[in-house]
RNA sequence: GCGGAAGUAGCUCAUUUGGUAGAGCGACAGCCUUCCAAGCUGUAGGUAGCGGGUUCGAGACCCGUCUUCCGCUCCA
């Protein structure tokens, strides 16, 4: 089987089962947009609180927050997103080279701009001394047109870019023969508004509601926050401050199931540090990731560092890890020294003064930053994906099973009457009540016991608790294990003592800071 | 955005050149069953992605559109 076949088993596996259904199916879905069923909620919600204790429970120096997605315009003004993900953009099929419109535009200017300095230095040539330029300008018939030509075009331009009436734009763009300076052909697509940030306006009125963007990451809410957390907090550098909660981007192309989709949940820790130690915490944080992947089981071959050499305009450091998807190597998680950008930015544009005093030098600096930033749902599809087995069992038959994590399935526990009679259920239900207190539980007492295995193999619940004809003499059942499938006839009793004990296995444990 | 492929029941797929839409599995109800999806009986579930055209008649042919997957591109 290749990789193409196998991740389309495991995108059906996942609507079959519960796990993910395209957003609003019944009317063809919504492009890149998914919904969590019922397993995949339990299981998403299982990495975030199993990344949130790594963080936060943790760590006596990292504090949690959940800020809103709605944040104050002049945010993203100050994070640099208004001005690198707000252009009109416009492609040449020739060449295949984009270019921003405005641009374009402003370039022909430029170009009609020279022929009149041409024209204004030929004229002071031949006049000499007594040339009037300004009365030039004003009266040479050619120098006159070509200015209303500028005039004419700016004043369009502006018109359009402002009304955002980009089919002007083209028309504009076509008017004028622009040719693209790469093919030279005029073969233009239509022009959009390559806008990665999605936009609202809060305030009921149309007029006077001011846009509102969806933020197109969490990092800035944790940034804008730095101020108040430091304060009520008493946290002294190095300190963190973690957060969950989803973001949204206009992506031009999202694709590749859940891996890029326009509305997506980050699990993001900004850490503030003294500046200067920002290389020794980068590489904290990233030997500490990386075991923290590693800690879930999956081979680690599956994972690799991605260094950055282009860094972005915020960082002086980057690395990526790289998961292997069905789809090959793609980033899952960005470990990023941002320096003091976004808290300097932030104080710049608000006026407030972002900074720690260090009690030992009685100094105010601003921190520096180093960030970890992970896709949830790109977590999710790295679990899933690398958890869904087609075994083939001794006597040929094939078994479907969801190798996850213990400690992140859906469902840890199911409880099974061996058959539906002689009291069984009644003992199962016993059981049940009581181990659902403490663990995600099924109940199932439906078919043969064996497809009734291979159910939960389906969904990833790690333990089926069997009740037999033993356990109504004795009191005990056996206890399955699902990658093994091997069985242990343990008391009731102890049940609950020996699965949470099974989940606690090869847990994250933080390195000392 | 460009190119390729696909879309019939929850899933996998039939429906010979156009002639009133079917199976297996699954689900549900019941029976039978002492351990790894294969026993028996019954029930439910589809205006064939959507829209238009050709035709006496379209799941099938044509056009459009939507969605998904793959490659390129883009983004990070």
């Amino acid at each position: 089987m290749n990789n193409e076949e196998l991740f389309k088993k495991i995108i059906s596996h996942a609507k079959e089962y519960g796990f993910i259904f395209p957003s609003s199916e019944i009317y063809d879905g919504l492009s890149a947009v998914y919904d969590y069923g019922q397993n995949g909620v339990e299981l998403k919600k299982n990495i975030r609180e199993y990344w949130w204790k790594a963080m936060v429970q943790y760590h006596e120096n990292i504090v949690g927050i959940d800020a809103a997605i709605f944040m104050h315009p002049t945010t993203w003004k100050a994070s640099g997103h208004v001005d690198a993900f707000s252009d009109p953009l416009i492609d040449n099929k020739d060449s295949k080279k984009r270019y921003r419109a405005d641009v374009l535009l402003e370039d022909h200017i430029a170009k009609i701009e020279d022929k009149i300095t041409k024209e204004v230095e030929k004229a002071a040539k031949r006049f000499g001394e007594t040339f009037d330029a300004k009365m030039f300008c004003e009266t040479n018939p050619r120098v006159v047109e070509n200015q209303h030509k500028i005039d004419d075009i700016r004043s369009r331009m502006n018109e359009y870019l402002t009304k955002e009436d980009f089919v002007a734009v083209k028309a504009l763009i076509e008017e004028l023969g622009i040719v693209c300076p790469v093919s030279g052909s005029r073969n233009w697509t239509d022009v959009r508004q390559f806008n990665l940030m999605f936009s609202t306006q809060m305030g009921s009125m149309a007029e006077g509601a001011d846009t509102i963007y969806l933020r197109p990451e969490t990092a800035q809410g944790i940034f804008v926050n730095f101020l108040n957390v430091m304060k009520s907090s008493r946290l002294k550098l190095p300190f963190g401050i973690a957060q969950t909660g989803k973001a949204f981007r206009n992506e031009i192309v999202a694709r590749q199931f859940i891996f890029r989709m326009r509305e997506f949940e980050q699990m993001e820790m900004q850490f503030f540090v003294k500046p200067g130690d920002e290389m020794t915490w980068f590489n904290y944080w990233k030997a500490e990731r990386i075991k923290w992947h590693e800690s879930l089981g999956t081979s680690p071959a599956k994972y690799r560092f991605h260094d950055h050499e282009k860094l972005a305009h915020y960082a002086n450091a980057a690395t990526d890890i790289e998961f292997e998807f069905p789809f090959g190597f793609k980033e899952l998680e960005g470990i990023h020294s941002r320096t003091d950008f976004d808290l300097t930015a932030h104080s710049k544009f608000s006026g407030k003064k972002l900074q720690f005093f260090d009690t030992e030098t009685n100094e105010s600096y601003v921190p520096y930053v180093v960030e970890t930033s992970i896709g949830l749902d790109r977590m999710f599809l790295a679990i899933f994906s690398s958890a869904f087995n087609e075994e083939t069992l001794e006597d040929g038959s094939i078994r479907t099973v969801l190798n996850i994590p213990p400690v992140l399935s859906p469902y840890k526990v199911a409880i099974l009457p061996l058959v539906k009679k002689d009291g069984m259920p009644e003992k199962a239900r016993e059981i049940m009540d009581e181990l659902k207190l403490d663990f995600t539980c099924q109940y199932d007492e439906k078919d043969a016991i064996g497809r009734r295995y291979r159910r939960q193999d389906a969904i990833g619940t790690p333990y089926c608790v069997t009740v037999d004809h033993q356990t109504l003499e004795d009191n005990t059942v056996t206890i399955r294990d699902r990658d093994t499938m091997e069985q242990d006839r343990v008391a009731i009793a102890d049940l609950n003592q020996i699965i949470a004990k099974r989940l606690k296995l090869n847990q994250y444990k933080p390195t000392k800071m």
